[in-house]
DNA sequence: TGTACATCAGTGAACGCGCGTTCACTGATGTAC
DNA sequence: TGTACATCAGTGAACGCGCGTTCACTGATGTAC
């Protein structure tokens, strides 16, 4: 568990420590999670001393905060690529995309917190701020394409001004029901209903459901796409 | 902040030191939230020495299970007011508890935050089983009552069953909703959405269309209630 | 009405812990000449 | 090809902190007789 070996490892020189760091940061969240994540114990699983992140991170925020940008990117990541094979399927883009959010937080909760959970982060880093506006994006323009009964959304439609759309509420409600599913899942809020052998086919089960009753729950937009509104 | 003074207070003993604890830690949690929230703290604030609380609560996770217990109870307290309120108004039980459910959180997060959230909790504590329970049963009570077309639940229906009844899938999807968008909000997730002055009266807003959507996506029970299944 | 005594609910000091960060330092590398 | 030197990325020790819990203790109360 230590002995991490970057490419350029010379007995002083870690070689890619950053990404050591990151690498222990996954695994910590792991197995301890958020509230149980250190500095001090990433630090000692690449192998290194409690000084050495400081050269790469600045600190313990700047730490979180780029395992917060990755998380924010695999969201996305998984959502497009879900997208992409619901498209190929035949099957609802929305309701994979949901579920691909959903299944990302299992596969990794801890970092799911970094992403929305308390811990300070360093909410003016850029590169955080691109992953996160990239994800967001995705949610918003596969809902306004679904309503609208697109086939896919096409590329570049999400403006800032996604709170003044008369749609935010709808955006907002997609977003609510997978984040809340999610988030009661992760955080054993089902762990008295359920035991756990059944826990794992309890979110197969009811994930499609779910997101069956949240696709049929969606109006359809009214008007052609694009129609002037906030005039 | 000192001198919370009980009934028989004598510059000695305390006279209420359990329920004075219990208050300084939602004063704690309201300032500093779940994560600085320590028991030394809370007994600084309650104007007694670190060792004190152990009389009352044993340890920290006993302090946090008593105000856990207390958050659960606020909650059906509110949703139980909030549904009466709406059958004398002729509105809707369901939009109302769910409405209710994100008020009481907004009113006080840090409280929400250790109900729902990962710090330890005495999990075999009987009195926040008996109040867990009791929230629980108020959403699906009155979710069914409500796909059922009733105007408000008969008393004494929810079963221990519940995870294996057909509609289990309609209460999580409910219960969803309303904690996604809880969370989502307490948590500053909407705050690049939105700035400060905005988002008081984006809750209201969007609360409304979130609880119409919510309802109106809940698909009516087919047969009338209490049909026989899992035979 | 008095008194011995058990019990309760405090005190204050201490234990041992791990934390994030800073500091002066040093080993290794790359670059200018 | 060799060498001085700036820069980078480590080290290890230390600082100061606050934490949860334990411990022997003690002040106050209530109860049995």
């Amino acid at each position: 568990m230590a002995e991490k070996r970057g490419a350029g490892r010379d007995g002083y020189h870690h070689g890619d420590l950053r990404q050591a760091m990151i690498d222990a940061a996954e695994a910590v969240l792991a197995e301890r999670g958020v509230g149980g994540f250190t500095l001090r114990e990433c630090a000692r699983r690449a192998g290194v001393s409690a000084a050495a992140p400081a050269h790469h991170f600045g600190n313990l925020a700047g730490l979180l905060t780029a395992v917060a940008t990755l998380g924010f990117d695999d969201l996305s990541d998984a959502m497009d690529a879900a997208a992409a094979r619901a498209s190929a399927a035949g099957g609802c883009r929305l309701a994979a995309i949901c579920r691909a959010y959903l299944e990302t937080a299992l596969a990794r909760p801890g970092r799911f917190r970094v992403v929305f959970g308390r811990r300070e982060l360093d909410k003016e880093d850029p590169e955080m701020q691109r992953a996160g506006g990239r994800a967001f994006g995705i949610l918003v323009a596969e809902t306004r394409a679904h309503r609208a009964g697109l086939a896919a959304p096409p590329p570049g439609v999400v403006s800032s001004e996604t709170a003044r759309s008369p749609d935010f509420a709808e955006i907002l409600f997609v977003w609510s029901v997978t984040h809340g599913f999610t988030t009661l899942f992760i955080d054993g809020q089902f762990d008295f209903l359920v035991d756990d052998s059944e826990r794992a086919s309890m979110v197969s089960l009811f994930a499609d459901r779910l997101m069956t009753l949240l696709v049929a729950a969606l109006p359809p937009t009214t008007r052609l796409a694009n129609p002037e509104h906030d005039g």
